[in-house]
DNA sequence: GTAATAGTGTCTATAAGACACTATTGA
DNA sequence: TCAATAGTGTCTTATAGACACTATTAC
């Protein structure tokens, strides 16, 4: 018996119901930029357990139709936004015995950077409501279901020190944009203001924004839109931005 | 019925052996630094599946007595090397239905720096041989079992990353060394040396290691000896290495 | 004109890289 | 004295922050 049909064998007679293996699901942080604010969205969960308590979205792989981690934290994306993400990564796992009552789990964290646009949040079985929340006022009033105040800590936490030396920021701007308002959208995250002439260096110099030609009139002096080379919604610079001195 | 009620009476009517859920594990790159050369621990699987293939250590989180996924690790480490890691930190966690022939899998996986002194390999029934191999040598000549090259590139890239901007490489050296040491082992790592004022200038200035004023002496001019602050195993640099000019 | 926002010129500050130099040991 | 490694002096380079300045619009 060679060793692969040794080991066709051995798979014929597992059963993973045999073992004792920790619930696994994924959860998610999904920003976005709304009324000049850095927002969250949260549902008030459903279902038992921490039944309508607030909560991040997400939910358990379908061993079926999910052929990755990243098939399924799509399927959830869409259930709750129905928009398509245009940034998505993990931040980390977490998993302990006593994290969810019903057992062992663990849980794999996501962030989402999506644009505000046209979104109309769905709710359904799972959850009997679904916001935007700025982030600042669920870290002073919201106690999250689960750990998910720690989920979120961390996932803001990731983006923060992204901000400074990516260009993820773009992504919360629809297709143009004028570069006072991606500064803006920076300083939004970052919580501080940056300088300006900084800014604009450090973005045209990496060369990963191009000139539309049209401008944004306003009140004011019009300004130059600007829209993102395909390659450039998560350009590394080679240096970070700072903040003010003392 | 209150709500907390209702969810204990959720609760005691919950199995988890009704859900399809996928098989969980941990696997962890252990780095250190033996004959001048960035080498990872292997085994070689005595198990079923993937008999006889190398594999990165890893295993099956032990509900009973393992409270979180560090506990899973910690005890997965000491099984393998019997010493205390120094650094252990998550990479990044991998889940789909085709990476394990037992069915749909995630593997949440680690990155640990050990000082390697006085370690003795330790085998057992789930391996029938650990040995430390020169991370080159794996990444060109083996095939390891699961998605493990994978797994073995991101961690290796991740502590290159961090090698930039960090004083992790600390963690690979005894109590105390000299500069110079500390600078090749920056160099193994990175794969490119590193101007040695900068080096110096760098370390001494961020003050995470002070003179023990001890030397040690070899066949030429005597090093000052160094001890890391306890604080500073993982100090975070503002900026980067930059690696040489053109 | 003024207010408001867009955009620039140019200085300083910080920390990295380059590279030649000196210092201290063993043999 | 020489080879080898430890350690320094100091110049250049790159890029961030500071801040005052000019530019262009609506009113």
């Amino acid at each position: 018996m060679s060793i692969t049909e040794t080991q066709s064998h051995f798979l014929e007679n597992y059963d993973i119901h045999e073992f004792d293996i920790p619930l696994t699901s994924v959860d998610m942080t999904i920003f976005t930029i709304e009324d000049d604010l850095l927002k969250v969205l949260l549902v008030k969960r459903a279902q038992f357990p921490a039944k309508g308590e607030w909560a991040l979205p997400g939910g358990f792989i379908n061993l079926k139709s999910d052929g990755t981690l990243n098939d399924t934290v799509s399927r959830k994306l869409k259930e709750k936004t129905g928009v398509e993400i245009s940034h998505l990564e993990q931040v980390a796992t977490y998993g302990s015995a006593v994290r969810d009552p019903r057992g062992w789990s663990v849980t794999i964290a996501y962030m989402a950077l999506i644009l505000n646009e046209n979104i109309t949040l769905i709710s359904d079985e799972s959850s009997e409501e679904v916001v935007w929340l700025p982030i600042g006022d669920i870290q002073d009033n919201y106690q999250l279901a689960f750990d998910h105040n720690v989920i979120l800590a961390d996932s803001y936490q990731r983006l923060k020190n992204k901000v400074q030396y990516t260009s993820l920021p773009i992504n919360l701007l629809p297709q143009t944009f004028t570069l006072s308002e991606l500064q803006k959208t920076f300083e939004l995250i970052l919580g501080y203001n940056i300088e300006k002439k900084s800014f604009r260096r450090r973005l045209l110099a990496a060369e990963i924004i191009v000139e539309t030609g049209e401008m944004r009139v306003g009140s004011n002096r019009p300004a130059k839109l600007y829209c993102a080379k395909a390659s450039s919604k998560e350009h590394f610079f080679q240096r970070s931005i700072e903040g003010p001195r003392n």
